[in-house]
DNA sequence: CAATGATACATAGCCACCCGAGGTACCAAC
DNA sequence: GTTGGTACCTCGGGTGGCTATGTATCATTG
């Protein structure tokens, strides 16, 4: 099932944060892991994701740097900094808020 | 805690038919409702659901009439349509299949 | 060895759409 | 008579996702 692109919005930035928690990875690495995780469901463009990076990085949110090539392949490795933590922590608590408050509205009069 | 409005993006759809598959309503009147429900968490505009509610109406999603006016306000009340139930059994799934998307991914590696 | 496709980065332009601001109209309260 | 609530509407600006395109390297396939 395709999710309908304006549903990602507002998602893609607490996601970016989340795996660059886990551990530093480079932006097509992200791209294909968050395929992968999802099974295909969210299906991340290049064109949304590398824009995000670098507006991220403008943010200080999160810091790159170069890898030296393997097998001919420059990538751009994406660290998480302090700042970004605590926006991931943000991030987090207002998807929370925002998902159970639509969960509340699908479900109906019986729950509210 | 505001949420930011990039998230809303995608669940204004499946909210609205929700609301109207429940019973018929006027526009204003879901406004209240859904700022009501979510203890304003989600604080719909009028600028936003007006234009979606023409939208939906073009669509055959919903139907609209006047009601006479009650101390003289006039209201314009929205149906569900047959159509419009469909589209909303799909929306729901699309949100859950996103919003389980996005958990498993905030969640980490752990769940993978 | 040419073409395809994956990896890996990047950006420009199109288009969708949320929201602030403004408008109309009626009523209640102070 | 001014403020604030109800109830509808629309325009314009800004944000931002996505398509298309570009560069470059490597592996695979015919």
């Amino acid at each position: 099932m395709a999710i309908p692109s304006e549903l990602l919005r507002g998602s893609i930035e607490p996601i970016l944060l989340s795996l660059l928690n886990e551990r530093a990875m480079h932006g097509y690495e992200m791209i294909k892991l968050v395929n992968a995780r999802t099974s295909g469901a969210l299906e991340w463009k290049e064109g949304t994701i590398y824009p995000w990076l670098h507006r991220l990085e403008a943010d200080g949110l999160i810091t790159s740097e170069w890898q030296a090539p393997v097998d001919g392949r420059r990538r751009k490795v994406y660290h998480l900094t302090r700042q970004g933590q605590r926006q991931l922590a943000q991030r987090t608590q207002e998807w929370r808020t925002f998902s159970e408050s639509v969960n509340l509205l699908l479900a109906g009069p019986a729950s509210a």
